[in-house]
DNA sequence: GAAGATTGATCCCTCAATCTTG
DNA sequence: CAAGATTGAGGGATCAATCTTC
């Protein structure tokens, strides 16, 4: 390591960042892996069904999508028309503003969600839920929520992330 | 959200996890595109030029790269012989197993790392580790391990990861 | 003109053969 | 025939235009 104006990372700082970088490669690669195995769906695919699901009327903006599942317009907006394609979602104008589209998860895409998501679930509390203590998964949550913060200072408290279903509060983007 | 054999999470549960999970799309992303943005390499071609820079002779096995890197064999095939084209790395079989293939890291390819590592490190502590207490970064390092052995029960501890270079120490941080 | 959204070109990753060595 | 390594095909992601709506 060569120095010029930045401190090079002692072995402790080395050793933690390591591991936190491993993981970074190494669980979406796991979860992707088991989604495309049990569905034949790929992780992010599965994350949009997913989170159109929870919203009032199973409907959302593509850009407030996209904030939600952490992507861009771009990514997503490939990945919907393929899902339109096999019938799981439907697009229009929001008629209060033409610039927006709307997504709508469709029955047949509802359907879907929850027959995929109890499997997901259980390889969710095999990886990560069961394998930490209540105190280190807050830990983690509290840490992944500083570098979030360290990356886009916009990033919302994960309080406010979990959609309500009830009523219609679709104010969360996350 | 149905039920089937698998408990459901929690409210709690889930913010925690959603905040993990958006941290693995996020952050990744994040490092690519700075790596990408400033020295015009994807930040896993960052990782395996820095990988090998830290050991003996700066040379290592394809197989033991792939696990270094949290890699595949086929990525990482690819990845060298475009790194190889540029005249960073160069290829031999093992002597001693003619079924191993030696990669090593060329002057031009060292000065390379040597070139881009201040940088990212400072990336890395803007982000990651100036942005947490020692504690935390403990405690996450602590929870990414035990996920990761969830994944692979074979995975080392980190303190074995940051490989000894014996003699000389050009010692990369990742 | 600015922001949402889409499309196309390019690059890279993944997966399934395939080849080689011991 | 096991394991390491490479290659080619196909699919998906990224980025830079482009189009539309307000």
């Amino acid at each position: 390591v060569t120095t010029e104006e930045s401190t090079p990372l002692d072995a402790e700082e080395q050793r933690q960042w390591y591991a936190l970088s491993y993981l970074l490669t190494r669980l979406p690669a796991e979860l992707d892996a088991h989604m495309q195995r049990t569905a034949g769906l790929s992780h992010f695919e599965y994350q949009v069904l997913s989170g159109l699901s929870v919203f009032p009327e199973r409907t959302q903006r593509m850009s407030d999508l996209a904030r939600y599942t952490a992507s861009t317009l771009s990514r997503l907006s490939n990945v919907v028309t393929r899902m339109e394609k096999r019938g799981w979602t439907t697009r229009r104008p929001d008629p209060t503003d033409g610039r927006f589209t709307l997504v709508t998860l469709t029955e047949a895409g509802a359907e879907q969600v929850r027959a995929l998501t109890p499997e997901h679930v259980r390889e969710v509390r095999r990886l990560v839920i069961d394998t930490l203590t209540r105190r280190q998964r807050q830990e983690m949550a509290t840490g992944a929520e500083r570098i979030l913060r360290a990356i886009d200072p916009s990033t919302p408290s994960m309080a406010d992330c979990v959609p309500r279903t009830d009523g219609r509060d679709d104010g969360a983007a996350r």
